[in-house]
DNA sequence: ATATAATTCGTACGTTTGTCTTAATTGAAT
DNA sequence: ATTCAATTAAGACAAACGTACGAATTATAT
């Protein structure tokens, strides 16, 4: 019991430090060193831990999905009409682009990494699916019955919400002039009013 | 002059091999040497074109981002009303999903490189700035005096639209079943009507 | 034809990479 | 107190990496 307790700080702490090394240098950039060295660890406990390095990147995906899918899903149980919830998602991306913008930064790099490994591709794959799932869940249902919405599934419309937002953030990091791109993200309300 | 040409088909011949290699490789597992190897040209040659490996990317943006602008403004030209614009627009990323995903993968690897390297950031700003100022061009313009646009700005709504586009692109790139999600892209032009 | 510059080639250097092996240390159960 | 398994540590390993350098080749101009 201890045993486990003290395992699980153990490879959660290289977990973390796994973490903040690709949200400051990108997942190309990282080793197992930087990350061991972060960690305060010596190198080989990775390999212990999670085998080899895509099993490292395998764990931050499943950890951070986790986290990810939770705090959408937390926020949006508090809005009580989907006009509300569309601006509870919408603040929730404006504000991790304010004040975490490496939050985002690490999920669309992973994301890119996602792009070359089938293992990794099918994970990033099922939380972007269970991110549109909650958004559809949320918001969309209950505009699938307004006449302009009709002839497109509430799925379709859902993937394209999570695409809007996802897609508009990227430029906003990429952009020098932030603040005020944050701000237009709002325009995506007005779509559906 | 003649030398102007070889070097030039020498240099390009890499720059090909390059996004070859990136293409289907991703940019964080492409070597010096795989891309040499592909171009049929020693290793040696790609500094002595692109001085170091970051200036061999940078090249590589500029050089795709000249192409995708340029195709993308073609097309839109060809358009004769901000309607048919928009279709022509989600035809253009429906087909390329369908018969060269590579390329897209490629765009968003690139960008995903790009946020890590100040240099390749303001590149790579600067190719989505273009994009969302052509789409602003040829298809927002029309829309902007609609009731419901007026409160949200003409670039706002170009770079959403943009967004939208890639952001949703992503996600059918890394779905295992495609084709349902490539025709549900057309949802898009629902909401500018 | 010769000289000069540009290009191509081969190779070697010093690092860094991920992984593996072996030994030391720790904790828990007998 | 002893045994056994789990963990931590240290180091070695070959392979791959980006870059640099000098020699060979080719092209251009005189």
């Amino acid at each position: 019991m201890t045993n486990e307790i003290k395992n699980m700080s153990q490879a959660q702490r290289i977990l973390n430090a796994a973490f903040k090394c690709v949200a400051s240098e990108g997942y190309a950039n990282v080793s197992m060193r930087n990350i061991a060295d972060e960690a305060g660890v010596v190198l080989s406990q990775l390999n212990y831990y999670y085998k080899n390095k895509e099993g490292l990147f395998i764990a931050i995906i499943k950890d951070l999905s986790k986290d990810y899918l939770k705090e959408i899903e937390n926020k949006l149980k508090e809005g009580e009409s989907a006009k509300e919830r569309i601006y509870i998602l919408i603040e929730y991306f404006q504000n991790m682009l304010r004040d975490t913008p490496e939050l985002f930064k690490t999920f669309f790099d992973l994301t890119s990494m996602s792009l070359w490994s089938p293992t990794l591709q099918k994970l990033q794959n099922e939380l972007f699916n269970d991110m549109a799932n909650s958004i559809e869940k949320y918001i969309i249902r209950e505009f699938s019955d307004k006449e302009k919405f009709r002839c497109s599934s509430s799925k379709a419309l859902s993937r394209m919400m999570l695409g809007t937002l996802f897609g508009t953030s990227i430029q906003v990091i990429l952009a020098e002039e932030k603040e005020e791109m944050i701000n237009s993200l709002l325009t995506l309300k007005v779509l559906f009013e």
